[in-house]
DNA sequence: TCATCCTATTAGATCGATCTAAATTTTACG
DNA sequence: CGTAAAATTTAGATCGATCTAATAGGATGA
């Protein structure tokens, strides 16, 4: 029924030569003459011949794939961040397995298990909330080389790539105090992971380094009920700010429909900045200030780090950090109209 | 360096036994006796063997990876189709092979390529504009199941998941008109795929079931600067409407702001309807009113019709259509406050 | 006791490409 | 022309699991 594959046996038949010549073509070796090499891509293109990678892998150990495991896939954040990897990864004609943790511990391990299964070559990984440096190092005995990103784990156990949120929550900060928003607030979330470390440790320093007044801060879900009920928290504050920043774009525009509840104009009567900049920063009312740190670039540097880790695996260890930029609208800033 | 890999032999040699009885463990067999197959499970554990699946494709042929090929990721939309896709598949113990289209065709047929080098089992295939019929027929001929999602090609030539966009419009006008918007225009994107043609043919059904008047139909891109410059061109329509539906949430958010810098007040001076519901529906002012089309729902519809048809080649064509839900917000219909 | 039928296990070939080491052909040069 | 050196080509083993067909060891029944 279905066609017989094509093999390198057969088009060395039909070509006239040797399994092992074939397969010097087909790795672009230069060891072969030109008219043979001619000769045999002709026969190649003419029998529809497509290389059999798994049955190479065995013999040779490069299954030019790589596994990224992200902790979700609603927030369009790793969308982008995945279409980088995607992107780098297809030039160097790899592939993507993609998985999903869930920030679930148990996924994460069935699904490292699954891919190791798959012999990936190895692992954009960024670590399900409550995951221990341990599983770094464990990954790394199994000879599969991991960059980590958007997150981490250990100190220095592996590549990196990600976001200066440290400076990001300074642009947004420095931003508010030069607009005349002095009391401040944090909108963070309840899930405790390097990436919320990381922002509320730049708004503490942030705050010393501009002499804004620290009006505490709050924390929800990042669910769609934890960013509708934010405003409520944020205006019981006991010392009411008049800007707040945002874990993120989807808290900062659920906080400003919250405002707008409650009866307060978003960047009139509260200055509202977000973090990330995704796509629908921009479709808010009014639009979000925030603060894009590239996704997309994240996942590139990643794939890069470990492409390059796969040609080296000595090579010392690297952080690829992205420069986030701010984007002032007019959640921070009215102008005259 | 790096620790020797475990193999079934080094399992057999260490219990005893055979490398075939190992292997039918593996395979969960019911030949084994009890006793061994314990004695070997144990061993395994002790070793941490994991099976190279990859080995195991090269001599029976399922490689329990499938590839999903999607035009774009920036829209939130394919990341939750994703989502869903892969949670099916990894029930099923299989992954997925993730790649980016870019809606290009060339790239297309270099990532089935890929695929096809890789030995997945199947394709989930949202195919690229343009995508002529016949491809679909050759990767059939590869003896490559393909299920097509969110945009098909060709009649019947494989099985389909998707929404019903003729009935979420039909809904979106519906709702329109019971809400007395009665001139209503679509605002339609450039890219003629599928997935178009379906909601402007919806939209003409939907006129002539209501009655509703008909104020023409708008094109625009589907990028940002699309989104915004789109409201001139609404306002600009001869027979200006009352009511906009657009092709999906990003538009629609884009028209409200455009509409609101044009000095009228989405949900009061013009209704706006979206399509896909995406979150983003919720975090706009007003909240949009849009239809739900569930792309998590179709992305696990799309990998169980995969599965289904990995299991038995010769099953009659199926379509699964997702039905739409109307989530009635703020955008079309302003309570009293 | 022996033929028969299970049940449990296994040897050996096999999937398709790559690697090693050796064989063959071509080229170069005295 | 002869032979060493260089350039090409190749036979055969190999990667790790699965499949086929055959085998060993009981249990059963006549």
């Amino acid at each position: 029924m279905r066609p017989k594959k094509v093999t390198l046996d057969m088009i060395a038949q039909v070509a006239g030569v040797s399994r092992a010549t074939v397969s010097l073509v087909v790795r672009k070796s230069p060891l072969v003459a030109d008219r043979t090499r001619k000769k045999i891509e002709q026969v190649m293109a003419d029998l529809d011949y497509v290389r059999d990678i798994g049955a190479a892998r065995l013999r040779n150990n490069s299954s030019r794939t790589i596994g990224v495991i992200v902790p979700n896939l609603v927030n369009s954040f790793f969308t982008e961040f995945l279409s980088g990897a995607e992107r780098i990864m297809g030039e160097d004609d790899r592939v993507v397995l993609l998985a999903n943790s869930h920030d679930d511990l148990s996924r994460q391990d069935d699904i490292l298990q699954r891919f190791r299964g798959h012999g990936v070559d190895g692992v954009i990984l960024c670590p399900a909330e409550g995951t221990e440096p341990g599983l770094l190092t464990r990954i790394q005995g199994w000879g599969m080389p991991v960059v980590q990103s958007l997150r981490e784990v250990g100190q220095d156990l592996t590549d990196y790539a990600g976001a200066d949120y440290i400076e990001g929550v300074r642009l947004a900060v420095q931003h508010l105090v030069d607009h005349g928003w002095r009391r401040i607030a944090f909108l963070s979330v309840t899930a405790h992971t390097s990436a919320s470390d990381e922002r509320l440790k730049g708004f503490a320093r942030a705050l010393a380094l501009t002499g804004a007044e620290d009006a505490d801060t709050v924390e929800v879900e990042l669910t769609w009920d934890g960013a509708a009920g934010s405003a409520e928290k944020v205006l019981a504050l006991p010392n009411r700010p008049t800007g707040v920043l945002c874990f993120n774009d989807i808290l900062a525009a659920g906080l400003m429909l919250g405002l707008r509840r409650a009866g307060l104009e978003p960047g009139v009567d509260v200055a509202v900045v977000g973090l990330d900049d995704l796509p629908l920063a921009q479709l808010t009312y009014p639009p979000l200030t925030s603060v894009a740190v590239f996704p997309e670039q994240i996942g590139a540097s990643a794939a890069r780090l470990l492409v390059r880790r796969l040609a080296d695996a000595t090579a010392p260890i690297e952080r690829s950090i992205v420069s986030p930029q701010l984007m002032a609208r007019q959640s921070s800033w009215q102008e005259a109209d």
